[in-house]
DNA sequence: TATGAATGAGAATTCATTCAT
DNA sequence: AATGAATGAATTCTCATTCAT
């Protein structure tokens, strides 16, 4: 009963952050659209940006979970690209709430630099640009890609996800589905001969 | 004086928008900072909210200007691709504030459908779209883009440059500047034996 | 086990009301630092209100104890006095915090006419008036006191054992001590030639 | 009108905290009987505890005004000690809501070390010290008085008055008056052949 | 005896906004 | 055009106390 209740507190913030910003969240509406009293609230986390953190870890936990889960040994480098691009589309589509709530929320969230979220940003990050730099420079050395300068190259693409993850949770909903197409568009620009 | 005031509220508003969200702002803040009384602010505007507004109404007025002084007659499609993503970069670059602005608080404001700011914001988007389709469009049919289906890559394309003006906007200050590889990379996936 | 645990409740509460007032302590913090869980509290008293209650009349319990052991024959009657001063700066000094608690709390607690301690405190009061009365009394009678109007005598020394009291209670520590100065202060005050 | 309320809040925070002590007034009760509404509170003062010590400054800025204004010149030196004590007997008596209040409330303010109202309190002290030094030094000089040790007779009446001024503030109404008394005790204590 | 979970009642404080001038 | 004073409506958070076990 009680893992339940404290569990239900942090998925109906989830949704509410997501939906309506930290900001414009009450504590009073999380109590009461999780169906219990605010103190509870307080019982089990010390505030509302306790919950907030606490959130944020547990998403960014899974993500990290997910990123270990790809596959090492791939038979083309491209073909983690692939992936990593998938597993994001994927993310967006399947977890939504927790998707726009980091997009809502971390910008201002991470204005604060000492801010416990920066960490779990910044680790994050870190993470996704070694696996991408990793990619890029053994398709390089093998000569599958044609993909100069790396760093650079690894910065582009990751703001090409960010921007892809961005229009699928706070825009329209489409009916047409680019995914293919941005694979595609990634392909051409760095894998030779495509 | 007037004028002046009015044009200090806005500054002022826009920097603290921008900086710590609108929901983290208070008026007071706002006419402390501008150096006025917070009743004036009242003068002025009709509140909080249509302060956001005029803002908004500002920023994407001179987006829409800057868009329409893009050169209409270029030596190739790319070069209007170019511009477009340039024009971008420079607005990131320029106008930071401005960008943050909308990167911090639509995604909530948005979420209101009916939001004066959302009519604002979906025109913006459909002049880039069009703009950017003509120019795959006229590309494909002369022979110097291989760029298909071009729906699809009118999203990618935006999504990617809404995703550097992210990085650039709210990421860490960079040392690298990735613009020519964004601009190279883009040309790599769409121009004919690039 | 059980006895234990109650007076570390006692002991721990006595402390906490002494150093941060009644109303600045918690339940929760009694309980923790008394190393108990706050329902056990409520087994053991009825509520704070109670415990304090309870503390107050452990208090003055052997504070009347003491008075009762001061010796009844004495050479002088100044020596009856000498003792009721010593006993206080005793107190003072080994019992800090039974002392402190009642001079932080009390006058907010006796506002109410009702309380139960007020029934406690009176009585004490009543107590040492009387003490001195009768010491005076026979002190003027044997010649060894000029000490007049005795009803007046009585409530001047009060407040200055009182005074004394909440100097050493409460006050700085001092490096000097004043104790047998104010001894023979009172001597010089009402004893004859002295 | 402004000067007005301000004053009606800080004189009802006065009369509130004197009789239900600091903690046991709310910002809501105080407002009510000042008839002002809360968030007044917060516009003429920072906060509850800005109040407080807004109340305390004025307070000692009073008592200390009363200070300089005793006499400095006198027939004797005793007669500044009996000015001395009338003055703290009539503060009791005309303004019992401000001893009151010190009295209830100090002991868990001056607790925490650097709360604002400990160097006040801290300043007070001193001046009477040096104030009761200064005579005791000069009377012991020219002959008047046989009081020694100087540095502990001082504390020695320090506690005395503040004892008769906390049983005049805190205790039951006493019918008799027992100043004249409390004055003679200490011509008797100090002053030569008295 | 003992506790983890839960709550009703209220506390201080904030804020966008307005009024009177 | 401008402001000092004022407020209604929330908001986060605390706390003594109780319930179920």
């Amino acid at each position: 009963m009680a893992k339940n209740k404290k569990h239900k507190i942090l998925s109906t913030a989830t949704q509410l952050f997501a939906n309506q910003g930290f900001d414009n969240t009450t504590t009073l509406q999380i109590a009461k659209e999780a169906g219990v009293t605010e103190p509870l609230l307080y019982y089990h986390f010390k505030g509302k940006e306790e919950i907030f953190t606490e959130i944020i870890r547990s998403i960014f936990q899974d993500y990290e979970k997910m990123l270990e889960e790809l596959p090492r040994e791939t038979e083309t480098e491209f073909e983690k690209i692939n992936n990593l691009i998938r597993l994001h589309i994927h993310m967006a589509e399947n977890r939504p709430n927790e998707g726009r709530l980091i997009l809502a929320n971390c910008p201002s969230k991470l204005k604060n630099e000492s801010h416990t979220c920066q960490k779990i940003v910044d680790r994050q990050q870190e993470i996704i640009v070694d696996y991408l730099r990793e990619c890029l420079e053994k398709g390089n050395a093998s000569g599958e890609f044609d993909a100069q300068p790396v760093d650079h190259l690894v910065v582009v693409m990751l703001c090409l996800i960010n921007g892809i993850l961005r229009k699928k949770l706070l825009g329209k909903k489409e009916k047409i589905s680019y995914e293919y197409t941005a694979i595609d568009f990634c392909r051409k620009a760095i894998v030779k001969h495509s």
